[in-house]
DNA sequence: TTGAAAGCGCTAACAA
DNA sequence: TTGTTAGCGCTTTCAA
């Protein structure tokens, strides 16, 4: 029914008036009369009219369109922050193109290529991948998700070392003597190194060795259980973990019942993200709640107003809450 | 750096050559002097030259976008789904549109409207609304999955009905005496409603009576918790649930635990999807895998043939599989 | 209050 | 092998 080559040519014949008058009354601008509003409604209902917005793109140099370049939309964080994300672009009339990277800094690349060829309005960047110099020589309004991109990219993260500090205080109120770090590598300043800098902070604050295990984010599963593995082999002596995120953690929960290490008796675990969908799947996980929703609606408000341009902070440093539940 | 006003002609003057003569370079079309490709591509080197897409949107009439109209990415499922999806459109570089309707048909129209108006190539839809005539009318390619939308829309299903026979199946071997299931309400006919079909063909074979609980997909967990209390509360001698979906059968595990039922030993739940997240984050739940990764491929096999006008099936059907755990 | 015409940046007949 | 020109569908200046 909605003929796809109705175009506003054929509306303006339609209606006995000009090209320009149905664009006035599309976007309801100028001097109309009421008659003629009214005419071009009626020719516009009955050919089933529908503008063509790429048309409208090329004219305003705009395209509505906002970028979230993502690790993966494949867990449980980067799920509930894209959903979140795309609910408050959506709500303005924007779409969110989604560009998942899988931490792999060649597709981030390609996707960046690909994203902005699509003249994308503006970019959320959460991916991991560093090292990679044209983000910076897009004039593109753009913010950043907990990963610093340079000193003119405002960034949104939530208070990882107040994160990490809580963390690690629980296992040490919980009576934990041997407290291990599991982090991801990261390879230039980046918050989740705050987490690890209050780990060892608060550990020595109590005389205690920091020890940190470096986990990829895109390695298999099997591969991070390997790792989890040789950590408790390395370390019988382990009571306590503070984990980078939740399915790591819950990796580790179940790689400890294979040494025998049952939470929360012989072993305390503390995870980090605290999302819908972990809390819905696992809430017996003590963990760090990051703030989604919020991130979400701050992250969009610093992009609007670059786009607006409006002024707009650097940073944003949004709180975090210790979940209690069983694991610690 | 990337100047963003740097347009074909710029290049063309750079170089000393027609805009056509820079347009054939970039499409690699019509003959050319390799002299004259060469002073070309150092012009667009020099001038940082990309390409405006939009205006070759126009000509083409063709955006190389697809929309993805799901209930939401915040659910392992969808996530997962989603995921696959993008991955295999960004190969073929086509970018992917989300559309996330909550289940809401009000959400889910505007959204169609607004990714319509995107001039999108391509649909493909995993919404659960119903009533919703508005796709019919458009032209477009469409390939819904798990959900039936209309006879000339084609589907991508996983074997629902052998998937409902498995589990099933699998809680009468465990000795179940009194199985009940929750599902969906659906409107109109829908693959999951083959499940059902399916619970009550293996139960009357048995000569029990079937008993289903209806759970809508978007009322929140505390809404869906009281549902099933009501259901132990209901029916205090239910020892098997085949439950429509996994974040359910999580649920209902928890919910039992309230009625002092402990899984596997009081009472056995065998859930439905398989998704990655969930296995990660809920390895002990039996359940009943759905082939993501091929419903996927499927789905944009469909969808492509469509956009490139050849043949394509009306109806896909993939296999299921048990994953045997510890909950069932 | 309305319309003619130019132009957004690109591509493709057609001509040379 | 290359260039001229019209046009994709819309918006807006400028003039009436």
């Amino acid at each position: 029914m909605t003929n796809k080559s109705v175009k506003l040519e054929d509306v303006a014949k339609e209606a006995g008036v000009s090209k320009t008058t149905v664009s006035r009354v599309l976007n309801n601008r100028g001097y109309l009369s009421k008659q003629t509003v009214e005419k071009v409604h009626q020719a516009i209902e009955k050919l089933h009219y529908r503008p063509n917005v790429v048309a409208r793109q090329l004219f305003r140099q705009s395209t509505h369109l906002v970028a979230l370049i993502f690790p993966t939309v494949d867990d449980p964080f980067f799920a509930q922050l894209e959903a979140e994300l795309e609910k408050r672009l959506a709500a303005l009339r924007y779409g969110a193109l989604m560009g998942n990277s899988q931490n792999n800094p060649e597709k981030e690349r390609q996707y960046l290529k690909l994203l902005l060829n699509h003249q994308v309005d503006g970019l959320i960047v959460g991916a991991h991948n560093q090292g990679i110099t044209e983000y910076q020589h897009t004039n593109l309004p753009i913010v950043s998700i907990e990963r610093y991109m340079g000193n003119n990219i405002p960034i949104v993260t939530s208070d990882n070392y107040h994160g990490g500090e809580l963390a690690v205080q629980r296992l040490l109120n919980d009576g934990c003597q041997h407290i291990i770090h599991t982090n991801y590598p990261s390879y230039q300043v980046s918050p989740n190194e705050l987490r690890q800098q209050a780990y060892e902070d608060v550990l020595h604050r109590h005389g205690m060795k920091p020890i940190t295990y470096q986990v990829s984010f895109d390695i298999s599963e099997e591969a991070k259980k390997k790792v989890f593995r040789k950590m408790f082999r390395e370390h019988p002596e382990v009571d306590g973990i503070f984990a980078d995120n939740d399915t790591n953690a819950s990796l580790i929960i179940r790689v400890g019942k294979e040494f025998n290490r049952h939470v929360p008796n012989d072993l305390k675990v503390v995870g980090f993200d605290g999302a819908n969908i972990t809390r819905m799947l696992s809430p017996e996980l003590t963990t760090i709640q990051q703030p989604l929703p919020e991130m979400a609606t701050k992250a969009i408000e610093l992009l609007m107003a670059q786009i607006d341009g409006k002024p707009y902070q650097k940073t944003v440093k949004l709180p975090v809450r210790l979940i209690n539940s069983t694991t610690a």
